[in-house]
Formats: structure tokens, sequence, C-alpha cells
DNA sequence: CGGCGGGGTGGAAGCGCTTCCATTGACAGG
DNA sequence: CCTGTCAATGGAAGCGCTTCCACCCCGCCG
């Protein structure tokens, strides 16, 4: 393994001189400078990460903290960090949370410069406990789909989505619109589908519509369990003409339903997701756009520049657009009784 | 930042005692062990992981190559490798690939010690000129998904595969069976839809049928490409009656430009994908299964014994079983002419 | 012609840990 | 009572880099 002495002694220089041109420092003169790197070419060197990451403080690194089994809308917003970070320097080191313990674990251990230069966190609203710390920690933070006091955020409006998405079926002329969501108490604490379904309500009402009881359903963020709660919903005689689904995952188990109950869509019923995942065109599902890759890519830029600039990001809150992307799930209930 | 040395003073003890206490060593007393775990409670002292890696020679990290954008099976084997890395020490850094030349500047900097302690690479067949880089540099590697002598390998059977798929086909009375892949020069060298379409020609031969040269169609692995490939197919009067699609991903193109014909699936087409990916279940499509999250599981449970046993992993090849899943996109074509 | 400023450089110190080596003391055996 | 042994420990060296400080020498100014 070739260090830096090598180097220094093959090119007739001090070992300072070498890091100089590592670092591009404009303290070497020209002549000096092409000797350092004939012998770094010739030697085929290579600094040592751990060594330059202990020397000055820091690891080149970026940890991205995320639920990385729960939303299938993660791994798109993954994969718009992963291009932000592909020019950049710095490795990715991913950090998956199944757990609120797991994820305040994380959330401790990696708030040191000796761990990661960033962090992005996706989708976990950080507890109390933990606010303090990642806000005060010196280490550059951005929450990426969840909010919290004191950090910068890259976030979408919900509530306003879920309005856009009943309004779109109120003004198709339906007026059973139930829901179907993620449960109020999960234990990450994920805020996107209530948010999304404080939309809905508050829309309705505007409406002057009444939300029945049986019209709201929730269960884990799992197709099947979407689909088993929209039988249950679809099974009663008095059954809606529309469903709001939290997301395009659960929209998708409602078309299941929809389809072993024997109704066509959006004939007999109407469904709209929320996402815009990757098969919801193929589903020819109607949804509420959100921009997933961009998201990620967003936070990993803000990450990037707020490290480069050697400053705090302050508190800032990037809101993305959402946007309704009308598709063949949603029609105009087949029979009006009265108009939207 | 508390270092070992505030520890081991305030524990009253030197800090190559801390040190092997850290590192369960046994050379230590009981009392002087209970001492410092004191010290380190009340300091809240966690070691610095650079100045570890540095002294050790090791970084307590795996790298992941993978060509993160490319197919949609890829985040399913990751989610296998989050599985098995959640429980141990190791941190999981990733690396895209996008091009061969990021992906041989990763092979090369990838193989030090002080990068990554050992190398998962995913659906990536090292060039030659890496092969011997990666067989000989000290750095456990296991490929996962494709192969390179010398170097320890997670595979699937694709010819088989292929095989399995088209032998459905042909038993349900099928014998104008057509096979879309993707392109067999692909920069990245990716083989399994080469090998998936040898299975498939291999078969037919057997079968005693003819493959014409318009039954097989290539493209970039995209669903939209698939589906204008098929469109096109499906188009000529004297059409395939079933498409063999290489993967899941395709045969969802495959069954849109059906759709789009005015073809009713598995009627006037049978359909079989590959890889069982999530989405496959609600479409409800025929397709070769191949345990996607456990190969990754696995490679990288191969990798974290031979971390701990500190010896080499061979040249083994570790084999996971094919299983054809039969959902609704197939069945006997139309009008039967012949018998399979 | 003497000093002085500064670009260019070498080298030591230090980053926080592990590990090796020397030392200590307790204990057992002769 | 002396010595050998061994568990327990302190402390120095070293991992490979950055950075600071000191130094040298050149050219310029007075």
């Amino acid at each position: 393994m070739v260090t830096i002495a090598d180097v220094a002694a093959h090119a007739g220089v001090g070992a300072g001189t070498v890091s100089r041109v590592l670092n591009d420092s404009p303290q070497v003169s020209e002549s000096t400078r092409a000797r350092v790197l004939a012998a770094i070419e010739v030697l085929d060197y290579r600094p040592n990460p751990l060594a330059r990451g202990l020397s000055r403080g820091r690891c080149q690194t970026l940890g991205v903290v995320v639920p990385f089994f729960t939303h299938a809308s993660a791994v798109e917003r993954l994969r718009g960090v992963v291009a932000a970070l592909d020019k950049s320097l710095y490795d990715l080191v991913l950090f998956n949370v199944e757990s609120p313990v797991h994820r305040d674990e994380h959330f401790t251990t990696l708030t040191r410069r000796d761990r990661a230069d960033g962090l992005l966190i996706m989708s976990l609203p950080p507890p109390p406990a933990s606010l303090h710390r990642l806000a005060t920690s010196g280490v550059p933070i951005v929450l990426l789909d969840s909010r919290g006091a004191g950090v910068p955020a890259v976030v979408t409006d919900d509530v306003e989505g879920g309005r856009l998405a009943t309004r779109h079926l109120l003004d198709l002329g339906h007026e059973r619109i139930a829901f179907l969501g993620d449960e109020p108490g999960n234990p990450l604490g994920f805020t996107s589908s209530s948010a999304r379904e404080a939309g809905y309500r508050k829309t309705m009402e505007s409406a002057g519509l009444a939300v029945r009881p049986g019209d709201v359903r929730h269960g884990p963020h799992v197709r099947a369990v979407a689909r088993d709660l929209t039988r249950a919903m679809l099974a009663a005689p008095d059954r809606p003409t529309a469903i709001f689904a939290a997301s395009d995952t659960q929209a998708l188990g409602v078309l299941e339903a929809a389809r072993a109950a024997g109704l066509t869509v959006p004939r007999d019923l109407s469904v709209v997701g929320f996402d815009d995942v990757e098969v919801s065109s193929y589903a020819g599902l109607t949804t509420v756009r959100q921009p997933l890759f961009e998201s990620g890519r967003r936070a990993a830029e803000l990450l990037l520049e707020s490290l480069a600039a050697e400053e705090p990001l302050g508190e800032a809150e990037y809101q993305l657009d959402l946007e309704l992307v009308v598709r063949s799930t949603t029609a105009a209930p087949a029979t009006t009784t009265a108009a939207g």
C-alpha cells in the first residue's frame, strides 16, 4: 500500500508538499506540482480516505436515513438522492430504519462529524427528544418528506394534495367519497397519510358533505391490506362511488378489490391515488403526482450546497408542487343524483 | 468531542485499557471493566470510527456496487442486502453505476481495505481487465447476478428460467412464441436477458419449432420501449400467440400494448414475464420467480461470513432456484391447431 | 549594499484509535 | 525467602494524512 511518504520520496519533496498538491493548494510551484503528480501517477497512489478524514475531522460521507422497506415512494426519492450525489465527491451511506428504536439510535449515532458530513432523513419526523440534537449537532441536516422545528425540510403540501384529489372527485359529481390510508398511530410517525386525509375531510366539509364513519379506513401501508379494507367497504349495499387512497400502493389494492368484486372502474367506482410511482401509469391510475425523484435530488443538493458553503441551512422549508394526473380510473358516478 | 483519553482519565486507567474494554479483550479485570464502562456511560463516549479504521486498517464498511437506475429488480435485491446488514456492524455504502467508465472506476477505487472491507457487485459482469484486480485485491468480493472467473457469485440459472417459461407456453399448446428482451450489446454487459433468450431458443428448437426472425425483439429495459416493440409485433396479421418477456417490467409493456391493440389476455395473447417483482401479482402476470430479496440477503451473508472467518470465499457459485408462477396471463391459444 | 517580505518548502505535531512491549505485583513453588 | 510466571495494566509507537510553524532564499526597496 503506497503512502504519501512514498510519493514524497519518489518526487524528492516533503510529505507536506504532496499533501498540498493533493489539496490544490496554491502554495506549490508549477514545477514541483508536476513532479509530484508524476510520482502519484507512477506509483498509482490514492490517498487513504480514513487518514484524510481523521486528520481533517470529516469523512466525505453523507448519511441517508430511510425507512427502506415501508413505502414504494422511498426508492424513487433515493434515486433522486443518488443522482445528485453521483457527481459529488461524497459517499452515500444508507441507514435503514424499521423501528423507532432503530431510528433514534441512528439520530444519536450519526450526528457527529466523524460519522457523516451531512444527514438526509427521509419521511421520518424526528421525535422531540431527537430534534434538539439534530438541530444543534453541527452536522448539516435536511429532512425530506417530514418536518421538525429548527431543521430545514423539503416537503410537499399533503393537505393540499388531499384537497386536489377530493376536489377532482367532487367535480365529477361524486358525493360518497371514501378515504383509505395509513393507521394514524403508525410507530414511525409518518404524517403524509393523515395530512392527505385532513385535506380530504376539509374539502368534503366545505362541500357540505358528511363523511360517514365507515367511509374512512386505515391499515398498514401494504397493497393486500388496502385490498381487504376495500373489500369490506364494497361489500355493503350502500357503497361509496369513489375512493381516494393515500398512496398509489394502496390505490392498487383498491383496484384489485374492485376487480374482485366484479366492479368496473371507473364506471362503478372511481379511484384516485397519490404519488405517481412508476407503475401508476401502467395501471392507468388517476393520481396526485408528487415529484419523488426531484424531491430526493433537491434535498441532496441542499445538503451539498450547505457543505460547500460551510454554512448551516437555516430553517427554510422547500415546498415542491403537486399536480393532479387524470388517467382512466376516475369518471362521473354511474347514477348522478345531484350536480357537484 | 470526548476521546478515549478523556474516558481513560475519568476512569483512572490508561488509554490502552479503555481500548481493550471497547474491543472485548479478555485481558481486563472485571472491576476495571466496570469502571471503564461507567466512565463511557457518564461521558457518553463513542469511538471515532475513522480513527479506529485507520488504526486497524479496515473501515467497517461494505460497498455495494449497483446499477441503481436500470432494473426494477435491483431494488428488491438491495432490500435483501440491507436486511442482512441491518444486524451487522457494517455500514452500507452505495455506489451507483451508469456507465462502464463509472463501473471500472469503482472497481479500481474500491478494491482497497481502506475503502471497503467487502464488496458486493450487482448484475455487473466485471470486464477481464478488472477481473484480476477483483480476484486478487484481498478485499472479499461477491458477485450477485453475474459471474467472473475467480470471484464467488450468487446466481440463478437464467437459461433454465427461459426454458421454464417457454416450456409452459409450449405445454399450453402455443407454437408461435415470441421473445422480447434487452439489447444483447448493452454497455454494462448485463447477461440475464440473453441467457433467458438462449433458454427460449433452445427449448423452441428441441420442440422442433422454428423461431421467426420477427418474433424476437430487443430494446432498452424500459416498459414503454417494450410496449412499442410489442405493438410492432402485434400489428402484423400473422402475429404470435404468446410472448415471453425477459423481465416483468418488459412484460408489463407487452400487456399494455396488447390492451391498446384491443387484444384480451390471455385469450388472444399469452404473456410470461421474469423476476416476479412486487407489481406482478397485481397485474396477475404469469412469471418466472427468482428470489430477488433472498439473493441479496444471501450474497450479503456470504460476505459477512467471509469477513467473520477472515478467510477468502474461494470461487464458489451459489445458485438459487427458479419457480414458475402461473397467474392469469397465460392460457391455451384461441385456435389450437396442434397439441403441444 | 543591507535588510525585509514573502513564496516555496520540509518536517513535526496531531487527529483518535489499536497494539505491542515493558512493567508491576501477586502468587506459587522450591 | 527468593525467584519464576502470569494476569493486568500503562504508555509509546504507529496508522496516513493535514496543517502549522520555521526556515530558506530570492528579489526588491531604501
